[in-house]
DNA sequence: ACCTGAACACCGTTCAAGT
DNA sequence: ACCTGAACACCGTTCAAGT
């Protein structure tokens, strides 16, 4: 997929292919699914190219580039399924499964994908191809161009949740706080509705509540119109109109 | 808010209260307030106390459960907006509108929000009051509860958009780079549906957004049904049904 | 132009030793 | 029980000096 460094003599092993920025990003790739992100640092990627630190910035400005630029490889290997059997709502939801999934494989990156402006082409791709799904079914130009941010947003929060947080233990931990916490306030006479719930808050294999989440989405991108824009001369003024 | 530490005699300023986990808490909301997020280290937490990085681990278990706790407590100042004029889903937009604020207001503590599974008491309340104010919106019972995550998580988001990446500048340049990839992207015949767009997909104000995306998940959620929980037998196989 | 070592200014967390 | 200093094992980034 990357820079393919030509082996200058026939030694067994060229001891140290020369630096590109391909390069380093395919060895950023390898570190980030051996390790996870928070193994994927400047010193750490630099000792597996076998250089030091600062050479890496002569190819990249900084980590969150790095970061970026890693992401953007990542999606490249997502499908964009050329219009195939199912109702465009279906298309729509693999596609974003697939999205959900390559960030779940690659974990820890999901949490930085939700901070991240993504810019790369992989992505421009994805975001060509939602839209022109939202159009195809339908769905009116101005609504479907704010709602691809709501599309994304949501994919990428659901890997994020299951991305292992802190350190791979830690993960399980929070869901259990929140678990017993809720439990407990579900037995105050404080928590009313969150009594009423019983165990539905947190029921449902993820698979299907990401799915329902895609056709709340869906569903109200569809019928929800966009705000008038408001006049000119209205626009500093808050909660009148 | 929290510890009142007494004056032991009565000296100008008495020069080391006593640690306590409430008083490190406030210290740390102070220093956050402050600083951001990433200057709330232990170290840097430490040295505001008088006292050294390690003395702190008496009373927090680590890094992550101390920025959970800041963020409970800074949700302590929403507004629980008991039910006031206008209509279940404006009391919704107007509670998620003060979450997101206090998220913005601190900055880069969105961010990590996304990646926390809040427990706390103050996060608990705000579960509670949508939960109610969606029942009373004839909501049904596990509609809402699958779609409070819906609305937690994106309100989450929005601020998370909007606080600052990086280093206080790192903010504008994402936005530069993903407007100009989508301009030149506009430019090219690889991407017609993106073309078409015109300016709509980073067009309106960010409040106009946030409303039309909490409208979304609204008529999204009441009106999409939960799936059918799959029988036993079929659990395992998957696109069949 | 590219690469490097060394330095600067930091981190979280642990632990033996003190009180 | 609580607090501490020091240590361990790391970070990102810069910069003068080399090639």
């Amino acid at each position: 997929m990357v820079s393919t460094t030509p082996p200058r003599s026939r030694r067994e092993r060229p001891s140290k292919p020369a630096l590109t920025r391909d390069g380093i990003i395919a060895a950023a790739v390898s570190v980030l699914r051996a390790e996870g992100l928070e193994r994927l640092t400047m010193r750490r990627l630099a000792a597996e190219l076998d250089t030091g630190a600062a050479s890496l910035y002569v190819y990249v400005s900084n980590t969150a580039e790095l970061h970026a630029a890693v992401l953007d490889e990542l999606l490249g290997t997502v499908p964009l399924t050329p219009a195939r059997a199912g109702t465009w709502q279906d298309s729509i939801t693999r596609l974003l499964g697939a999205y959900t999934g390559v960030l779940i494989d690659n974990a820890s990156l999901a949490r930085s994908a939700l901070v991240m402006r993504p810019s790369g082409v992989h992505y421009l791709a994805i975001v060509e191809r939602l839209l022109s799904l939202l159009r195809g079914g339908g769905v009116a130009d101005d609504r479907a161009a704010w709602g691809i941010d709501l599309l994304l947003q949501y994919a990428t929060s659901i890997a994020a949740e299951h991305a292992p947080r802190g350190g791979e233990v830690d993960a399980a931990r929070d869901d259990v706080a929140l678990t017993s916490a809720l439990r407990e306030a579900q037995r105050n006479p404080l928590y009313p509705a969150l009594s009423a719930m019983g165990d539905d808050l947190l029921s449902g294999p993820p698979e299907a509540r990401r799915a329902w989440g895609i056709a709340v989405l869906l569903r109200g991108i569809a019928a929800t119109p966009r705000p008038d824009p408001e006049p000119e001369g209205t626009r500093s003024e808050e909660g009148v109109a």
